[in-house]
DNA sequence: TAAATGTAGATTGTCAACAATACGCGATTC
DNA sequence: GAATCGCGTATTGTTGACAATCTACATTTA
């Protein structure tokens, strides 16, 4: 049966989950900034819950990377080297170049309803430009790639890139105010649209590439970067 | 200062991971059934444990997707269909892919040791062969790829691997006996040593796609495959 | 004064009891 | 006879208290 009009199910979700989910966007907001130590006991009473949900949580958020948990002294929010950028960016352009080439070895409607929503994104991408919110432009990058990749229906490489892409807006975080090349950051993910629509494999293949390259340049050659250690 | 001969720092890993990987080998080695509960109580008391360390390492399995959590109902162990076995292969793939591109592009010295260590399993993989024992054969084969991988020093990478170690061999483990082309498997392995070794970049690609294609192939052709749904 | 040692505080790790929830089965009703 | 309703049971979800461990600071001693 379907769900009647204007009825919704009741979110069974667990608890941890919950709090998980509000945790990730705080980190990744900026709320709580790197190294700085999560207390249990005291989030658990701020959240009106017990520490078992909420330790449950913050495990989660440790397995995921966001969290580092250090034996008997508590869980902190991970501090990014420039190490640490490469990585997350050689994965990330592993994780999208095998999407790219999972969505063109696929069928034709999965690309066009992929590129439907990608162009969405774009469009609201172009708007928060235009206003400087770097906080929606953060957002809407990630959501834009993630999508990408979620277009394939890989669940795998679908809960894969989630993780990857908390670590990438943390990365985004530490440059603050420096989102750099803000004018190309519109054009390069149209590119990516275009070509993807194109069913061009080796000149996506090559845009993600480039795009991952500058990436990492831009995260790893500013030193002001704030929360990001050489 | 060095430790002394004949010490050992004393195992400070939290309990909750050390149950996990033990769960976890069970699991993979089939003593847990796909689609079998997992009682935390039962288990908990069995471990001579409580529920909370227990708990936290079901949880760390969910997670990593060898077990699946049913809300109020309880964990199961994971029943793999062909369609994950498509999914776990091609994010194989992905990951295989980007490592010989990390390694070749890495220092020398990182794809020798590699290959040393790599040697070594094949090694062991022939003995095993020539006693026909396939747990200690499915274990190799992933020890393999795991090593390949590592070889990349990229932990993230790594940790991802890690976890699709352990789902393949749930895949290995459906198949049972029947392990298939047992007397190719040392051959291919060998091959992607040599074009390693040989730093043949293209052909190594290649040897990688055609390992993980003719994988997923013996484990969907197989109809008798126990645990494995359509 | 500097190194070593003991102690206090805070925080996590563990535990057992309690509450909430979903499923299966039998009774009931149309 | 079939569908529905309600109850019992088994299992997980949650909670607060207790124990173990670590860091930092004060104290002692050479």
């Amino acid at each position: 049966m379907a769900a009647p009009e204007g009825m919704f199910v009741l979110e069974g979700r667990p608890t941890a989950q919950l709090i998980a989910d509000q945790l990730r966007e705080l980190i990744v907001q900026g709320v709580f900034i790197p190294g700085q130590q999560v207390n249990e006991s005291a989030l658990a009473s701020q959240l009106n819950t017990s520490r078992g949900p909420l330790r449950e949580a913050l495990q989660r958020l440790c397995q995921e990377g966001i969290l580092v948990s250090k034996r008997n002294r508590g869980v902190f929010v991970l501090e990014l080297s420039t190490e640490d950028v490469r990585e997350i960016y050689a994965v990330r352009e592993a994780v999208e170049l095998a999407a790219a080439n999972s969505l063109l070895d696929s069928g034709p409607e999965q690309v066009t309803d992929t590129c439907r929503e990608l162009k969405g994104i774009i469009r609201n991408m172009a708007k928060q430009v235009a206003v400087s919110d770097w906080q929606a432009i953060a957002r809407l990058d990630m959501q834009f790639h993630t999508a990408f990749v979620s277009g394939t229906g890989n669940t795998r490489l679908i809960r894969i890139y989630e993780t990857l892409a908390a670590e990438s807006r943390m990365c985004i975080l530490s440059l603050e105010v420096a989102y750099p090349r803000i004018d190309v950051l519109v054009q390069e993910h149209q590119t990516i649209l275009d070509l993807l629509e194109a069913r061009d494999r080796s000149g996506l293949q090559q845009a993600i590439k480039r795009h991952m390259q500058k990436a990492v340049e831009d995260l790893t050659s500013s030193p002001e970067a704030t929360g990001i250690t050489a």
